[in-house]
DNA sequence: TGCGTTACACAACAAGCGTTACGTAAAGTG
DNA sequence: CACTTTACGTAACGCTTGTTGTGTAACGCA
């Protein structure tokens, strides 16, 4: 048996490495060679450790994937109060610190090229329906009443696409939407959704 | 004087393919014979009424603002109701048509290349916070009292990022986020906006 | 101490890109 | 009818990209 190295290891490096380049120059920016630069190799290890350009964004999207979910899971699954738990988990998915708006530019990025792959697309939609389900259960959870059907599918969705929008912009201009601002307008969204249980 | 020709017709006919191109494969789609093709003619008329590649994209991202604002101000500037008014100008940001779901997958694309690049980012600034000045204008008419302050802006916020979210979501999965969707969760988030006014 | 396998650097390759230069056809003007 | 200017097709250039192959150093095992 010749030399060993940790497979794991090193593909998360080069993973993190292409995490960087994304997050500095965007996905049109991301190159073996500038992948390879920035982790500090050269394109011979990229592709040692990655079959090809495809096979190498696939991993990072999968760390995403993995990432995004670890965090939501290490949330404490019962919270004394259902709104701040609802709060808790609605905040996983806003840009709020470094860690986090690195996550949303690379989902972001990857979001965009959903549109013109259709394996992507189907990825997404699971996960993103996914996203839906958690987060109606826990504002069923939140609400004072028992919802009228539709009206709670509308309120989450509601919730949904404002926070999707509310990292979005923040990831395309962090200065207008500094953390506090996200904060608060989730905060009010919150408010908003979980106030009135009629039909207006 | 030799042959003469309409200039801006035939950018404009340019401008089109690229519009086309961009909403079938993506901005990373986009290079000049990809455009000929599309326009039925040769990467040689393409530069002849584009410098650059650089300026055939400005010129999109120009037809695309003036576009929009020019469906924005086609709107009547009073209407009976005032929530109707802002209902119907928020409308015209949501992709419901074909028209504006071509708009809107332009827009999106430029948004994200935004991030990298200072100068879009600057203009994107001033046309966003312009969006949301026009936004918070037509909500205070629509709200029934005096907003308090900080209160009346985070609701704004609120519809701002709803409708972004709802744009992108609607653009990346059109199928899960039909026109039907998207007009239910707008009045229902314009509900929950002009709902209440009162510190919660 | 060799031996064989693995890890990786390096270089070459074709393909595709934006750009540029050149050639030609067409039409208004004298 | 020339003549000149515009319109545009064509092709070549240099560059960057992903991919692939070859060479070499390192290290566990005999």
């Amino acid at each position: 048996m010749p030399r060993q190295v940790d497979h794991v290891q090193r593909r998360s490096e080069i993973s993190a490495a292409l995490w960087q380049v994304v997050s500095e120059s965007g996905l049109e920016g991301l190159t073996l060679r500038s992948v390879a630069a920035t982790a500090g190799c050269t394109t011979g290890m990229v592709t040692h450790y990655f079959r090809d350009k495809k096979a190498l964004l696939a991993h990072a999207r999968s760390v995403m994937h993995r990432r995004m979910a670890d965090r939501i899971d290490a949330m404490p699954l019962r919270h004394s109060d259902p709104r701040a738990h609802l709060y808790a988990v609605a905040e996983q998915a806003l840009p709020l610190d470094e860690e986090r708006h690195l996550e949303a530019v690379v989902w972001s990025s990857f979001l965009l090229t959903t549109r013109t792959d259709q394996e992507l697309l189907r990825e997404h939609s699971v996960s993103h329906a996914s996203w839906v389900r958690r987060l109606t259960t826990l504002v069923r959870a939140a609400l004072p009443g028992e919802p009228e059907p539709g009206n709670l599918e509308e309120r989450v969705r509601a919730l949904v696409v404002c926070l999707d929008g509310l990292a979005l912009n923040a990831v395309t201009d962090p200065d207008a939407y500094p953390p506090d601002l996200q904060r608060r307008v989730l905060e009010r969204q919150l408010d908003l959704i979980l106030e009135g249980n009629r039909t207006l």
